[in-house]
DNA sequence: CTACTGATTTTTTTT
DNA sequence: AAATCAGTAG
């Protein structure tokens, strides 16, 4: 048996081995689907004979296309490895466009823009409006614009679809948009695959030179692709047909940015030939995570691609359900039972994973961990490249090889300060508009002296003396190496000086490490030729994703968002804040759609774990620095109650919500008042005030649990910011906290010590 | 033009 | 709680 369909089941074998033509491959989780493509690779070049270099693999992360090189190594060989072209749409389409968008008569070193950019440059297109960002908020007006594009509707088209006054609005700034996009000679993320698709619309014969090249093409995660996606495939499958899809729609997660499952749904009638292959053995989970993730999936939408999930596996522990007081809480609780399990062997901290709806949701668990010394890894929240330093520094990079970057351009015109304000940049800018050239161009003409600007001669010599520096920088870029050009930026802007005089000399620190990490990053790419190393490290920055980022080496527990943790897989997996308004998240409770993808996303996160699952939520969290009540998920009255049960040696709760039986669905309301209702009796204990409990400002990862001790005592005079003074009734700890009553003028109230900043005026 | 301060708003998820 | 914004003093 040849070693591609060693171990294979004879699904995955079929499919592996499948005859060339239109496959398509219905995996649900933990069915080897990653390991299926890998093997069909390996299977198309070592046994059907065809040569790497016609094959085109795409994956959802540039991680997975990096992973499945990598695995490719072993079956294939090193060098067949490196020839195989493998990547996201984005990336692909990056390097394509890159080599032939000279084709639609635009040049080749055009900049990327992530969200941040086109946000900025969204509210240049409303003051070049001169529309109010507050009456018209630029996120929405982008996110029509941005849909529109996944689409392909061209502003005309969009017009013409929306006859309102804000369809109108919206193609005007559509319209600006993409004019300012064009002179900055830039695309944005969805103009990659938008002028990729336009492009071979246009050329037939250079889609014809792709398809010949890619004879076979491989897609993951088919049923997150969206409109413009779908079109690429097809675009490049047309020809040759051998087009091999794998998918689940019951994962998909990403309908919210426009993909569309109807892509998947409907491949049996795009592609009439094709064969329909269903891996429905799962090699992951437990048979009890398996019976929870398909109470969770058969309980939603019935529009699915049925499949009959069933597994060889033990059926293993009870799926954990725990209920905690707060966010604290149920933090305190993930990580002792992940210290607990790490203690008696059974798991290392990097077969755990903790995962959320929301990266604000990591941050009582980073603290947590932290103050159990766990080692962790944060996947999501702020990117690498999004820290602001490093936007600025790279903006600097990105004027280098494209001066007509307007967005990078205004970043830094006056970074550091040199004395461009608003005002000078406006008047620029409006001068640009009147003359139809682009800003840089404008700022030439300023060098030049032959039209007369309306700019001050103050203004004038700053705006030159910006207009000297990029130019020097930019001198003989082709022939030097990207350090090189780091090294000279870095000094010549002297960054290190601008971040102290901007931060102080203790966050510079930190600021300037992530500089010179950025500046170790950019050595890997010395090995280019010169004039590739810029262009290359520049688009790489635009489009590694945070989940790119993440290290399966490391020995350190994950903390991951539901999305972006699909695709991987952990021993235990705990995941948080299952409550109604976090999961189904309040913001998606608007059409039945959007419910049905939160139910899917949280199958993603069940059909994560191998052999242990916590489904964590918590009875009360802060949000917005309130606190807020909400019922546990609704998803959850979807799991029969015997699959579940309470983790051992942990009561839940130490509040009275404790009382609460685990399985009866109670409103916030009910809960709330339980609180008020349930007090112990009232104790005057005599106090030691602890340290300093108000107005610390070390309060992230220093501070221990809670209080120990009350430091409010009855008859104690204090002062509140709101209320005035009044006198201490009682006081108690409370999980984490100490819960104050006071008698104020008006009435009594009760208070969280560590909120209300009451102030002691005498000590009765 | 800059720097500070008080008010307001914010969190959904991401290639 | 944190970040961004608007207004004002220097």
């Amino acid at each position: 048996m040849s070693k591609h369909i060693q171990g294979l089941n004879p699904a995955q074998r079929r499919a592996v081995e499948a005859t060339a033509g239109p496959v398509l491959v219905l995996a649900g989780p933990g069915s080897g689907k990653t390991r299926v493509l890998t093997h069909r690779i390996a299977y198309l070049i070592n046994e059907a004979g065809v040569d790497p270099f016609h094959i085109l693999a795409v994956t959802f992360t540039n991680k997975a296309a990096r992973e499945m090189k990598d695995r490719l190594h072993a079956l294939i060989g090193p060098d067949a490895a490196q020839v195989l072209s493998a990547g996201t749409f984005h990336s692909l389409c990056a390097r394509f466009l890159r080599k032939d968008i000279v084709h639609l008569g635009r040049e080749r070193d055009f900049a990327i823009y992530d969200a941040d950019d086109q946000l900025r440059l969204m509210r240049r297109v409303l003051r070049d409006l001169k529309l109010d960002e507050k009456q018209h908020p630029p996120r929405a007006i982008l996110g029509q614009v941005s849909s529109a594009k996944n689409e392909l509707v061209s502003p005309q088209e969009y017009a013409r679809l929306n006859r309102t006054y804000f369809g109108e609005l919206v193609t005007r700034c559509y319209e600006r948009y993409q004019a300012l996009l064009r002179e900055s000679n830039a695309l944005d993320f969805d103009d990659l695959l938008v002028e990729m698709v336009r492009l071979f619309d246009a050329h037939p014969e250079v889609l014809a030179r792709y398809q010949d090249r890619y004879t076979y093409l491989l897609v993951d995660e088919y049923q997150d692709t969206n409109r413009v996606q779908y079109l690429l495939v097809r675009q490049l499958a047309l020809r040759h047909r051998n087009l091999f899809v794998v998918g689940d729609d019951d994962q998909s997660i990403y309908q919210f940015r426009g993909a569309d499952v109807r892509n998947i749904r409907s491949f049996e009638v795009d592609y009439p030939e094709a064969q329909v292959i269903l891996l429905e053995q799962n090699y992951r989970s437990t048979q009890a995570i398996l019976d929870t993730a398909q109470a969770i999936i058969n309980a939603g939408d019935k529009q699915r691609h049925l499949k009959r999930l069933w597994t060889d596996n033990d059926q293993g522990l009870d799926v954990a359900l725990y209920e905690g007081f707060d966010q604290e809480a149920e933090a305190g609780f993930v990580v002792d039972e992940i210290a607990r399990l790490v203690a008696t062997g059974e798991v290392t901290p990097g077969g755990c994973a903790v995962m959320y709806r929301t990266n604000a949701q990591s941050r009582p668990v980073e603290e947590a961990l932290i103050r159990r010394g766990l080692a962790y890894q944060i996947v999501g929240g702020m990117r690498f490249y999004d820290r602001k330093e490093i936007k600025d520094v790279i903006a600097y990079l990105r004027l280098i090889i494209n001066p007509f970057d307007s967005v990078s351009f205004s970043r830094v015109l006056n970074w550091p300060g040199r004395g461009i304000g608003e005002r000078t940049e406006a008047e620029l800018m409006r001068w640009a508009m009147e003359l139809g050239v682009p800003v840089f161009q404008a700022l030439r003409e300023l060098e030049t002296g032959t039209i007369a600007s309306p700019l001050n001669a103050r203004s004038t010599s700053a705006l030159l003396g910006f207009l000297a520096l990029i130019d020097e920088l930019s001198r003989d870029w082709h022939e030097r190496s990207l350090t090189e050009l780091m090294d000279t930026l870095l000094a010549r802007v002297g960054v290190r000086q601008v971040l102290e005089q901007e931060y102080g000399a203790e966050a510079a620190e930190e600021r300037w490490r992530n500089i010179e990490e950025l500046r170790s990053v950019s050595t890997e790419y010395l090995n280019l030729p010169t004039e590739a190393q810029l262009p290359t490290f520049l688009e790489e920055v635009a489009l590694v994703a945070d989940v790119d980022r993440f290290d399966a080496e490391a020995d350190a527990i994950t903390c991951i968002t539901l999305h972006q943790a699909k695709g991987l897989e952990f021993p235990v997996v705990f995941l948080i804040g299952l409550e109604d308004g976090l999961l189904p998240h309040s913001r998606s409770l608007d059409t039945r759609d959007q419910i049905e993808e939160e139910r899917r996303l949280l199958y993603v996160g069940i059909t994560r774990a191998r052999q242990r699952l916590y489904l964590c939520y918590a009875f009360k969290r802060m949000q917005y620095g309130r606190s807020t009540f909400s019922a546990r998920s609704r998803f959850l009255t979807d799991i029969p109650r015997e699959l579940l049960k309470q983790p051992h040696g942990h009561s839940g709760m130490k509040q009275p919500a404790a009382q609460t039986s685990m399985f009866t669905q109670r409103s916030g309301l009910d809960r709330q008042s339980d609180q008020r209702i349930a007090r112990p009796g009232q104790k005057t204990a005599p106090v030691v005030i602890p340290a300093n409990r108000s107005g610390g400002k070390n309060t992230r990862t220093q501070r221990p649990a809670g209080p120990t001790e009350v430091s409010f005592f009855a008859g104690q005079h204090v002062r509140h910011a709101t209320f005035g003074e009044g006198v201490v009734v009682s006081s108690r700890l409370v999980e984490g906290d100490e819960e104050v009553t006071v008698s104020f003028p008006d009435r009594e109230r009760r208070l969280l010590a560590s909120f209300a900043r009451l102030e002691r005026v005498s000590e009765a």
